[in-house]
DNA sequence: TATACATGCAACCAATTGGTTTCTCAAAAT
DNA sequence: ATTTTGAGAAACCAATTGGTTGCATGTATA
């Protein structure tokens, strides 16, 4: 149980109902529709998720609406954020190396 | 051995070697020094990083210089951007919000 | 009220993971 | 030429993971 968000998205499954569950709430019934895998199977990477408050849970009668809870999600946007100058930086080279080409044919 | 860029960056050993071989390109001995474990686990760790292409190997006389490999990483911030649109909504919101507080203060 | 449905939990299982120790190999250094 | 050093591969191990089946509980419906 590491409750790491960085492990949480390196399922595939995982990653998937947070895709599906971006556009609108979802039951953990009618996500298992899209997955080859028990119903069981997606509660435990719901309650993983719930876990890492990646999802929010909205309890409607006897059905639970799983939502996506956004702001967890810029925690791997803020680890990225230093290796994000280095690849502007990257492609600011390519950009002047196209434009030195450009300059030549003239 | 998934191979996979989610399962590589969900360890921290390996997402803490990114960070260090983002400043300059480090040995396995170098980077070894950093963790309480062996030189060989940190050695597993690259060995899987450079599976999914997040560090290039350069060969030193008898040393290994691993560098990071930054177009890789964009990869992770493409995935990112289906959620970016959401946050950047929920925080406009909360702008929107704080302006009205402000109206109401005047 | 009895039955069907939606969900989560517990116990179990095979595969994977992250670590270790031991070994081999090639390149420096003595 | 011999020894030391840097690195990867192999064999092994305990813990974790992702899955299963079976069960318990609460809510809707007949």
């Amino acid at each position: 149980m590491r409750r790491d968000i960085f492990q949480a998205i390196a399922d595939p499954t995982r990653r998937t109902i947070l895709t599906l569950i971006a556009v609108q709430a979802m039951t953990p019934n009618a996500l298992a529709a899209y997955f080859d895998t028990t119903r069981q199977a997606v509660s435990k990477h719901l309650k993983i998720l719930a876990e890492c408050e990646l999802v929010r849970q909205e309890q409607q009668g006897r059905e639970i609406y799983y939502q996506l809870e956004i702001g967890r999600m810029k925690e791997i946007d803020n680890w990225l954020e230093q290796f994000r100058k280095l690849w502007e930086n990257r492609f600011g080279q390519l950009d002047e190396l196209l434009l030195t080409l450009k300059n030549k044919q003239q």
